[in-house]
DNA sequence: GTTGACCCTGGACTTAACTCCAATGTTATG
DNA sequence: CATAACATTGGAGTTAAGTCCAGGGTCAAC
């Protein structure tokens, strides 16, 4: 498959597909022509980016658990280090889950406030409230 | 208060103040001396900021919410520019946190599989378990 | 055999929200 | 009064994750 044909599929821009290959995140092979050729493999490749993605990894931590995979030999370290990094992540995201909860509250509180204002001095109640959780949260 | 005691007050770099500044989320007098004077008001702007922050708003949002309080005149319309900003807001915190929630949900598994694996060629399992996500998922 | 639709590269640009720097002015302290 | 610790400005640099562009090569179709 070409490049074209290929990011056309997941939906990602050319220019990104490239961006990805110079990140090492995906490893097309070439053609006598230099053009890029995407297989089975390249599928994996991107459907594993796609989802990491997803799920919050940044394309640096994307290519350290690429590099893990590829560097099976030191598998105790590996499987440390890979761990270590889900670790981060679950934390990071039980953090973010969390702090969204508390603040979508937060938000709905105020939204209300100013539903049920009539004329838009009351925003300064509105910026009462706000600045009442500056005390709370910080 | 000049900016360096303002900004260690409120853990904050002097020049990210200065940048509040230009952008206009902050009015800060100036002295003879063409010093920053950071006073009461400032104090209640700088914790707005902090707090719209933390809520997910940008620079340009709180701009925006900035704007339409100073800008009293137009209260209906205001009015609705707020409840419609508060509106989305919510709603992208919503989309947040059951994304959030799916995504802690997921890398748990992966990371249960990754503990469990004693060499590291079973990462493929990991992998598979990830490219199994990509079929439901999208 | 020349269009038009692709592909290649290197490098510059984008956005958000800072962060840093140089050159220079001001002030508090010993 | 000299020195250090602050303040000022304009402008450049940073990071992440792309996105765009110019200048060129390749290829399939009419």
């Amino acid at each position: 498959m070409k490049i074209g044909d290929f990011a056309s599929k997941y939906q990602i821009q050319t220019d990104t597909i490239r961006y990805y290959e110079k990140e090492n995140l995906l490893t097309p092979i070439r053609r006598e022509n230099g053009y890029r050729e995407f297989d089975e493999e390249c599928e994996k490749q991107i459907q594993l980016i796609i989802v990491l993605k997803q799920l919050g990894f940044t394309i640096k931590e994307i290519q350290q658990l690429l590099l893990l995979r590829d560097n099976k030999s030191i598998s105790t370290e590996c499987k440390d280090t890979t761990v270590l990094l889900f670790d981060q992540k679950i934390m990071k995201l039980e953090e973010r889950i969390s702090f969204y909860q508390q603040a979508l509250k937060v938000v709905q509180a105020i939204k209300e406030l100013a539903s049920d204002v009539k004329y838009l001095e009351n925003i300064d109640d509105i910026e009462k409230q706000v600045l009442g959780l500056f005390q709370k949260d910080l």
